[in-house]
DNA sequence: CGACGGGACTCAGAAATGTACAC
DNA sequence: AGTGTACATTTCTGAGTCCCGTC
């Protein structure tokens, strides 16, 4: 099969890559003359480049983010900077600018695209469908494979997630003469659109990106990859949790080893042994350093500060508590009160010691020190691994704990996502809690409260039968008690589903299950327990991620074991 | 060594879009 | 049968990890 082929040099990737460059975003349309921006009350015509900008701003006034200051600021700032140095006397503050009819035009176009007639709308899906054809594909050693992002990103205003000191800065705009094209010598070269050059074509077989170019924001490289589904990454992530399988093996004698290291004569010993203890229980991040000023101020593990944490001798009625409160990736808030080994504790007091708020809690350590550290202890280990392995291993035994092979469909169902979300809040992927939640709840309740009325009259007509059935004792009083019977079963079933439903749905409010989902759970793990307990694979993969764990699909029966 | 910057890749939740289902 | 809405899926792009070379 495609999973199995030849073997390519060391750090090669590919032999043939052949694809059509990315497919540029289309130019800006100046607005109608009868949409106006206002300064100060008055109507001003705005060149081109600088009603562009002004759009990116009006599009967004609906949202939180124009409501900051540092979003403000930081549009202003470059605003300006673009525009031509009459505008530029006249436009000198935010507040006097009205974007109100630009926003209003956006609002229209928007509302009168859904109305659209369903051949309309039949029309443009034909044309995206006919870019995605010839854009969103390539050509890798002799199989089409799907494009991850295949189009160039529009310009805007930078979203940056959190306290982000960058938010609201201008997204320049993608030009060919920034991109570099990689593909391979002998293949059909890309044309760059009419006009236009790249800024360079590349042969490079070593990496997996068909085209690059620099975002002007935080000055780092964006990439054209592949879908998931392509044999590329399928590889990748197959190679991902085979090193997270090796991990398993090794493992124990990782934990004595930290666990002797707790005590050792040497501090920087001592931080490599707590850190890795976090990182192994609580699945943190590893945390790089960051550039001050430059991102959101988030941490992960080696980055905590001594404000991070709280340390409580006894809490609720637990030794040695500590009290975890940061935010993490995405400015994800990570709290969470874990009791810890006495020595952990009397190690974190040390590290603590006549520190400020605002300095490390380890400070002999980083992740290059880390990771350095585990690769020793194990070939390709590093501290993502552990997250993978312990997402992995706890799918594996949540599903062995929660699974009745007796159950329907449905109930094993239940079980699958309560074994995910056991991950999921291990790996602390959280999501903003849906704007319909509340109401979608209501409902769910009311579904619930009529339910039971139901239930309690199917009781009372069940003793009343049973009454008339004692009574008469005859073929047809009988019938009616096991009608009754039925039909109080069924309801009391339904309600069971409903209830079951109901907590689902509130235990589910808050957590992201995706994410572990996509990235963390050995796929194998699943299909196998489908496999084993006859749960159609589609009812836990929809047909994307069918597609990217094809691999796993290809090679996996029922008595894997991660 | 270790700091630093560049580079390539994975992983992250929000937002946009599509679909199914209730009314 | 048509329409609105809730939920599922897909897209988007920002935010991490980790490695490498240089000084």
């Amino acid at each position: 099969s495609r999973w199995e082929e030849e073997k390519k040099e060391d750090g090669v990737k590919w032999t043939q890559l052949e694809h059509r460059g990315p497919y540029f975003v289309p130019l800006y349309e100046p607005l109608p003359d009868d949409v106006q921006f206002y300064y100060d009350g008055k109507p001003l015509k705005l060149s081109l480049a600088t009603e562009e900008i002004a759009t990116f701003y009006a599009k967004m006034l609906d949202h939180e983010y124009t409501t900051k200051e540092i979003f403000q600021n930081n549009f202003f700032n470059d605003w300006r900077k673009e525009m031509t140095s009459t505008e530029q006397d006249v436009i000198k503050e935010l507040d006097k600018c009205d974007f109100s009819e630009i926003h209003k035009y956006f609002v229209d176009k928007n509302e009168a695209r859904k109305a659209l007639s369903k051949e309309e709308k039949q029309k443009l899906k034909a044309e995206a469908d006919k870019i995605q054809e010839e854009y969103g594909y390539c050509i890798l050693d002799g199989h089409r494979e799907k494009i991850g992002n295949f189009k160039t990103e529009p310009p805007g205003l930078f979203r940056g997630r959190g306290n982000h000191p960058k938010m609201g800065m201008l997204k320049k705009r993608i030009m060919p003469e920034d991109v570099v094209i990689n593909c391979s010598k002998d293949s059909k070269i890309p044309e760059p659109p009419e006009g236009h050059k790249w800024k360079e074509v590349r042969f490079d077989n070593t990496v997996t990106w068909l085209a690059s170019w620099t975002e002007n924001i935080q000055n780092t490289l964006k990439y054209i990859m592949l879908n998931p589904s392509s044999k590329l990454k399928g590889e990748k992530d197959w190679q991902k949790y085979e090193v997270a399988r090796c991990l398993k093996d090794v493992v124990h004698k990782i934990r004595d080893g930290y666990r002797a290291d707790w005590k050792s004569k040497e501090m920087k010993k001592r931080q490599i042994a707590v850190a890795l203890y976090f990182i192994d229980k609580l699945a943190l991040r590893a945390g790089n350093e960051k550039e001050e000023g430059e991102t959101a101020d988030t941490v992960g593990c080696c980055s905590l500060r001594v404000e991070h944490i709280k340390l409580h001798p006894k809490l609720d009625g637990q030794e040695h508590v500590v009290e975890f409160d940061f935010l993490g990736k995405d400015s994800i808030r990570y709290y969470n009160k874990v009791s810890v080994e006495k020595l952990v504790f009397k190690n974190l007091q040390l590290f603590m010691k006549n520190k400020d708020p605002g300095d490390d809690l380890f400070d002999r350590l980083n992740t290059v020190i880390l990771n350095k550290h585990l690769q020793k202890l194990m070939d390709g280990l590093s501290a993502k691994v552990f997250r993978t392995y312990n997402a992995s291993i706890t799918l594996q035994e949540q599903l062995k704990a929660l699974t009745n092979p007796e159950d329907s469909v449905a109930a094993k169902l239940l079980s699958y996502n309560r074994a995910n979300r056991a991950v999921a809040i291990l790996c602390n992927h959280q999501r903003s809690i849906p704007k319909t939640f509340e109401k979608s709840m209501q409902i769910l309740q009311m579904k619930i409260d009529t339910k039971k009325q139901e239930v309690e009259k199917a009781q009372q007509e069940l003793k009343e039968a049973e009454e008339e059935f004692e009574d008469k004792k005859d073929a047809k009083a009988e019938a009616n008690v096991e009608k009754k019977k039925k039909l109080l079963k069924r309801l009391e079933e339904q309600l069971a589903r409903l209830n079951v439903q109901a907590t689902d749905k509130e235990e589910n409010k808050q957590i992201a299950l995706g994410t572990s989902k996509l990235n963390y759970l050995d796929p194998r793990i699943s299909i196998a327990w489908c496999k084993k307990f006859g749960v159609p694979i589609e009812k836990i993969y929809n047909k994307t991620q069918r597609e990217k764990f094809a691999w796993a699909i290809d090679m996996t029966n029922e008595d894997f074991e991660f």
